[in-house]
DNA sequence: TGTAATGCATTATGTATGTAATGTAAATTA
DNA sequence: TAATTTACATTACATACATAATGCATTACA
């Protein structure tokens, strides 16, 4: 056993969390009580206030973590051998493995629940940000050959970034994975016309 | 003053669902206890007893009231004198005045707050129904020249429908007309390549 | 016009919940 | 190894909440 402070300290925090993100996505953020999430970790209420002073702070918490992170070091071959019909659909793909996972929906059940909350808020603009400004990134490095100037990368992203956002949300409520592959299918075809046609 | 029963009655019905769905825009599902919604509506939680038997009962009665109408019979010249890309901007501006509507978050709320009522998600997904067919129709309409299949109708719904979705989310964390207006452009070029480009 | 029914207010009640306070075991450190 | 700090559990408590029960007007209607 021997576990030092910092270990047994480590492991409940994040077990803690990975219990609050269940929950969330489970059955939103109403039922995400201290009770709740302490009795899904194994654990008591007494764990979660040692760890995170208030409620809101645990939720911060859980946003602050970013849930998971963008990997903007994926290695692929984003050069003019690629077709650019290609590219897009990679990188279409490489984006809907963000907002496609369902952990990216937890963060919209603070957004929408905690909106009362400055300190979050906060958080979630800062991820907004630091997120759009990771994707434009690799948009650029995507499609370099086309020299796009940071508005385009800009425009393109919030493209991608709307639409993907909306077909995460749209998942909540039918989710046909027929309708998912033919919308990203779609999607591809028409960023490629449009990158094409500039 | 002299009202009938059945006006004092949808009188109160109105101002208490108003009341929810203003304070599902302004603080969310978990601020909107009965004592909450009967204060703003200047109304005791009695009132809101007597209308609806539990809350869950509210919120159900916020999804049917469907928030606001889809307006199928809108007045303009959808002919092909009216050039596709004309055709499409109008559409997009069209539909953006139900996502855009900041009525349409309250639904979000509920959508994600409300994952374990089973009436509500049942309320939910034939809204979403409706509004699919009722916005297919309106595309079949606009777009009648094109001989659209039904398949073709509803990929296109579809995709806007999941850009304005995704558009109407954004502005709950990053509010720049700028951005929306240069995104619901964008979007209007990319629909109309594709639907030229059959 | 008087009685029934309806709309809404008031009061009552049990439970869930966030947080404070306190207790206890494990680990650190001197 | 004794003293102290840290991690977590337990208990306590005030509040908020949904709902039930009851009361009181106002409208309906016979």
């Amino acid at each position: 056993m021997a576990r030092t402070q910092a270990e047994r300290r480590a492991i409940t925090r994040r077990t803690l969390l990975d219990a609050t993100i269940e929950m969330l996505l489970h059955s939103g953020l109403s039922t995400c009580s201290l009770a709740a999430v302490a009795r899904r970790a194994g654990l008591t209420t007494g764990a979660v206030q040692h760890h995170f002073k208030t409620k809101a702070e645990l939720m911060r918490a859980v946003i602050a973590e970013r849930l998971f992170a963008i990997d903007e070091s994926f290695d692929w071959d984003w050069s003019a051998k690629q077709s650019i019909a290609k590219r897009c659909e990679r990188m279409i793909a490489y984006q809907w493995a963000f907002y496609g996972n369902p952990k990216y929906l937890a963060i919209w059940d603070i957004i929408l629940g905690a909106r009362t909350d400055d300190h979050i808020q906060n958080e979630i603009r800062e991820w907004q940000r630091s997120g759009t400004r990771s994707f434009e990134r690799v948009i650029k490095k995507a499609f370099s050959d086309q020299n796009l100037t940071q508005a385009n990368a800009a425009a393109i992203q919030y493209f991608l970034n709307g639409h993907l956002r909306g077909l995460a949300l749209l998942r909540t409520v039918e989710d046909d994975p027929k309708i998912i592959k033919q919308q990203l299918g779609m999607l591809g075809v028409l960023l490629t016309e449009y990158i094409q046609s500039r």
